[in-house]
DNA sequence: AGCACGCCGACT
DNA sequence: GTCGGCGTGCTC
């Protein structure tokens, strides 16, 4: 009798279920098999294991055959094996994990869309700083190796990666370039598509199911080279021969997924190209701390590179910061906006140019308040206020999917004034609108914008004149450029520099800078006002005087001071329930001494924080204490998490999720 | 994660 | 009486 094991997709952690089976059968071939009373999908990844002593102990009943292979769809040992690396390092289920990130397998795929290259010789020539860039990674093209590129905004990070695919294209081999977001797609595909002599294809979150899986087949049997162009889960895709991997934005937060295994895409990206051999390129004007520090520090791990100033004739612009304590705001009825930057919006405008504004938050109000007994509008399933949105007239919840008319009047008191607190989009766009009624205001956000059509269209009418003012929120910092734009407004931005995160400064540092990027790269007069209530921070004058190094010096000392990364590899355990008391009494009497007794007889490197509430702690209903845990040694964290899963004793209704190199804390 | 079994409350 | 709520336990 012939015994397999089989990777299933359910979450069980352990090295898969052993079947029987007949005939013929390889590692990494798809298979369906019985799982109690009913049949799921699992992944082949060993053939031999009737002599195992698994086997032998395993009463030969509970084994049963599988019911039947998967002819057209297997996995290639280097897919294979980069997932069962994955599942050993983010801690979760192997056969879960491979069917997670596969796409779906449909019958009737439809035809695929790509844009074929022109393959036109270059226009421009590289300057001294890029040559040099490019001729240093194109003497390891053929191996594996990692590059980071620091680039500012507009120093023509673009051009190097364009020459880097070339190369790779003609050599024969595809390229995989990993970008952080789909908004982003439309730009690159029309620049790449103009100088690489190969299909390009893209892949992102609005292709359907049987697109995705028509990617994933061709990538496999690809006759002759090509680009794939494609947000986070791109990184599984197979492709044949492939040389290079390119991932622009390297610091960006969403090549995190967040639900499911929680996998960096860049880190996964790196490690593919060890496992294959082959160069990895990465770039960013925002470096992570993480990443800089690994490639900055002597014994680095790949080769660093510099791109201090714009390219060509395009400039930095100048910074300003606004005291958004000045008063004359609330008497002049321009609320959030204070005078010195209504008067540079109307100045920049006056000379014919256009204006952005930018704002990190969505809707009209960030919540309501009873002006009478202070009562606060909160969404029932969620410890959270409700947000305003003033055009759809409703409160909100942006955790769940809770929505409610806006109340006339307070339930608690009666009383009929309620106070529109912190801004949104929705809010400067009225301002806007009523200090400059004859212009044209738009926004910029996942309120107006849902598809590449409306974003390409929306841009379309900015790029032609047509919008004056765009007001938006994240979308618009990455990677836009705006040649009638000389002034961008950053507002709102005090809330993030407050959030409880030891992440907080990094990501507004990024933010700003990003955002800085989309002003005056044409004109020697681009200008950034950052209206904020503590302008005598210290990261604004970094920001200020661009200097990364200033910042990055700076924030690394806090980190060594504080046990966070690059110091200190981090880890999460996320304890869920619907019922508070049974979580709490569940992760503070048996969780919480488990994990510490371990801690102090096996693993002494780690630190432990916690359990404690998370930072929003009930979320759909559902409470949600964390514990954290830091270690310098990533061994003993790695085994202190294995210890932690045999020796979890579970309890019903209370699931946990490790959380590996998480992002945010809280 | 599914899916069944099994034990309690509230309907015909 | 029995329908169905969800707590509990198992999946080779």
């Amino acid at each position: 009798m012939k015994v397999a094991r089989i990777a299933v997709n359910f979450p069980l952690k352990n090295k898969g279920l052993l079947y029987h089976y007949e005939g013929e059968l390889s590692r990494g071939q798809v298979v369906e098999v019985p799982l109690g009373k009913r049949s799921e999908s699992g992944c082949v990844l060993s053939l031999d294991e009737s002599q195992s002593e698994e086997y032998k102990s395993t009463p030969l009943e509970k084994i049963k055959s599988i019911i039947r292979t998967v002819p057209e769809w297997k996995l290639q040992e280097s897919e294979l094996e980069l997932f069962e690396w994955m599942a050993s390092y983010y801690h979760y289920s192997l056969g879960q994990l491979i069917f997670d990130c596969l796409p779906n397998h449909l019958k009737r795929p439809r035809p695929l869309d790509f844009v074929a290259g022109e393959g036109k010789e270059l226009e421009f020539i590289p300057n001294p700083v890029q040559k040099t860039i490019i001729e240093r990674i194109r003497e390891g093209l053929a191996g594996y190796q990692r590059s980071l590129i620091h680039g500012v905004t507009g120093s023509g990070k673009t051009i190097v990666y364009l020459d880097l695919i070339r190369s790779t294209i003609e050599s024969g081999k595809s390229v995989l370039f990993l970008l952080p977001e789909i908004n982003l797609t439309p730009q690159f595909i029309s620049t790449f598509a103009r100088y690489i002599k190969a299909p390009i294809y893209s892949y992102h979150s609005e292709l359907s199911d049987s697109q995705k899986y028509q990617i994933w087949q061709m990538a496999r049997t690809l006759e002759t080279p090509c680009m794939l162009l494609g947000v986070r889960s791109s990184v599984f895709i197979p492709l044949k021969n492939l040389g290079l991997i390119v991932i622009d934005e390297e610091h960006d937060t969403s090549f995190k997924q967040d639900d499911r295994c929680p996998y960096n895409a860049r880190d996964v990206a790196s490690k593919k190209a060890q496992l294959l051999g082959i160069p990895l390129v990465m770039g960013s004007a925002t470096p992570s701390l993480e990443s800089y520090a690994q490639f900055h520090s002597p014994k680095g791990k790949g080769q660093l590179f510099e791109m201090k100033e714009r390219a060509g004739d395009a400039f930095l612009p100048e910074i300003e910061l606004v005291d958004a304590r000045d008063k004359s705001a609330k008497e002049d009825d321009t609320w959030p906006l204070v005078k010195t930057s209504v008067n540079a919006i109307r100045d920049s405008l006056a000379q014919g140019n256009q204006v952005l504004v930018f704002v990190n938050r969505l809707g009209f109000a960030n919540f309501l308040q009873c002006r009478g007994c202070g009562h606060q509008f909160n969404c029932p399933n969620c410890s959270l206020t409700l947000r305003y949105y003033k055009k759809k007239n409703i409160l909100a919840c942006h955790h769940c999917e809770f929505k409610d008319d806006v109340p006339s009047q307070c339930p608690e008191c009666g009383c009929l004034t309620l106070t529109q607190k912190g801004f949104g989009t929705e809010k400067i766009q009225e301002v806007l609108q009523k200090i400059f009624p004859e212009k044209t205001i738009e926004r910029f956000d996942r309120e107006e914008i849902k598809t590449l059509t409306q974003l390409e269209k929306r841009l379309d009418d900015f790029h032609t004149g047509k919008i004056d003012i765009m007001v938006g929120t994240q979308m618009l910092s990455k990677g836009h450029n705006f040649e009638k734009v000389k002034l961008v407004l950053i507002l709102g931005i005090d809330s993030q520099l407050n959030f409880p995160d030891f992440r907080s400064q990094e990501r507004v540092y990024q933010t700003l800078t990003q955002v800085s990027g989309r002003a005056g790269r044409y004109s020697q007069d681009g200008k950034v006002l950052i209206q904020t209530l503590n302008p005598e921070s210290s990261l604004f004058q970094m920001v200020k005087s661009h200097g990364f190094h200033d910042f990055y010096e700076s924030e690394l000392k806090i980190r060594e001071l504080c046990d966070c990364p690059p110091y200190k590899r981090l880890a999460l355990i996320h304890f869920s329930s619907r019922f508070q008391d049974r979580l709490i009494g569940h992760v503070t009497e048996n969780i919480g001494p488990m994990v510490r007794k371990l801690i102090k007889d096996h693993f002494p490197e780690v630190m432990i924080l916690g359990p404690r509430p998370a930072h929003i702690e009930k979320k759909s209903n559902q409470f949600t204490w964390s514990i954290l845990l830091k270690s310098q040694d990533l061994t003993q964290l790695h085994n202190l998490l294995k210890s932690f899963e045999l020796n979890y004793k579970s309890l019903a209704s209370v699931t946990y999720k490790i959380d590996v190199d998480p992002y945010t804390l809280v």
